[in-house]
DNA sequence: ATCCAGGATGTAT
DNA sequence: ATACATCATGGA
């Protein structure tokens, strides 16, 4: 990597249950961060093994997990930023400890331990689970990484380039046809229309967060493209709700083997029988590890 | 070919 | 409030 970037490294005994960078960053909770080695811009493969990337308002951040070290570097001094990020402070085994005792969960705590919710920019966040809808994982990395590319802000570090996550300006001002595209597909008018009102002033992050969980649910929903589904993504995976349960195909089938008392006809009841029968406030932790446990099953 | 993917929206009832 | 059709795209 060039020279002129700051570096650190955070002993992984000082995070409280310890971290497994792989499986926070490739569980498909976040769209924010990719693997360097599998960049599709820029030259150049050498000293990109393990290490992950994200650029966050102008800056490159890298993180990479050793034995004993989560080690980063960045054009900044990131090491708070990474904290923020990847809710490092988190207390993993207290949020175990507050988990359903079933088998499936504690086998999710078991085969994937040290994933953490991350906490992902607000815009970033939003305008990816709306891609989300009836997408493969796979593909919402590429609509996000298409995006940087034609509207995020070029930010050059040594001999590569990197994007920013678009402003919402520059997506509001894209066209529904230029977003089509990207294949963003019947999605693209929900993008511009939702950057537009970010772009505009009409609904925006800070408006949001004057509320607490389950309120800012409800508010997220104004945004075009954001159901309740998206917008329990967007209160976990951005907005720090740990108690939020979002339901997806896989956590549908999941209540269906495993926890068919939950299910209540409609999204707001099963969602809340779930929250409470996985363990309430943490809730949206163990959702997240049993997403990724039943996603790679076989 | 048919089905499915971290669903949301518009419309009719 | 709830039921249903419709919406792009690519992989299995």
């Amino acid at each position: 990597m060039a020279n002129g970037l700051e570096r650190g490294s955070i002993p992984l005994s000082e995070l409280p249950g310890g971290i497994d960078l792989q499986a926070t960053l490739e569980s498909g909770q976040s769209y924010c961060w990719w693997r360097a080695d599998e960049r599709t811009y820029g030259a150049g493969t050498d000293g990109d093994d393990g290490w992950y990337e994200t650029v966050v308002d102008g800056d490159l951040l890298r993180a990479r997990q050793t034995d004993g070290e989560l080690r980063w570097e960045a054009t900044t001094d990131a090491e708070p930023l990474l904290y923020e990020l990847l809710r490092l402070d988190d207390d993993l085994e207290a949020i175990r400890a507050s988990a359903a005792a079933d088998d499936v969960v504690q086998d999710a705590y078991d085969n994937y331990w040290g994933l953490r919710i991350v906490a992902d920019p607000f815009f970033p966040c939003l305008i990816s689970f709306i891609c989300s809808a009836q997408m493969h994982v796979s593909r919402i990395f590429e609509m996000q990484m298409a995006l940087r590319r034609e509207y995020g802000e070029e930010i050059e570090v040594g001999e590569r380039t990197y994007y920013d996550f678009p402003t919402p300006d520059a997506l509001a001002a894209a066209t529904e046809e230029e977003l089509r595209d990207l294949n963003l597909g019947y999605r693209a008018p929900y993008v511009q229309r939702t950057a537009e009102m970010v772009s505009e002033g009409e609904l925006t992050e800070s408006d949001v967060t004057e509320t607490a969980y389950p309120a800012v649910r409800e508010e997220l929903t104004e945004f075009v493209g954001v159901g309740q589904k998206v917008s329990d993504c967007v209160c976990l995976f951005s907005l720090s709700c740990l108690e939020a349960v979002p339901l997806d195909t896989w956590m549908h089938t999941a209540i269906e083997e495993h926890f068919p008392k939950c299910e209540r006809g409609n999204y707001t009841d099963t969602s809340d029988a779930f929250r409470e029968r996985l363990g309430g406030e943490f809730a949206g932790y163990t959702q997240t590890y049993l997403f990724h446990h039943l996603r790679n099953e076989d």
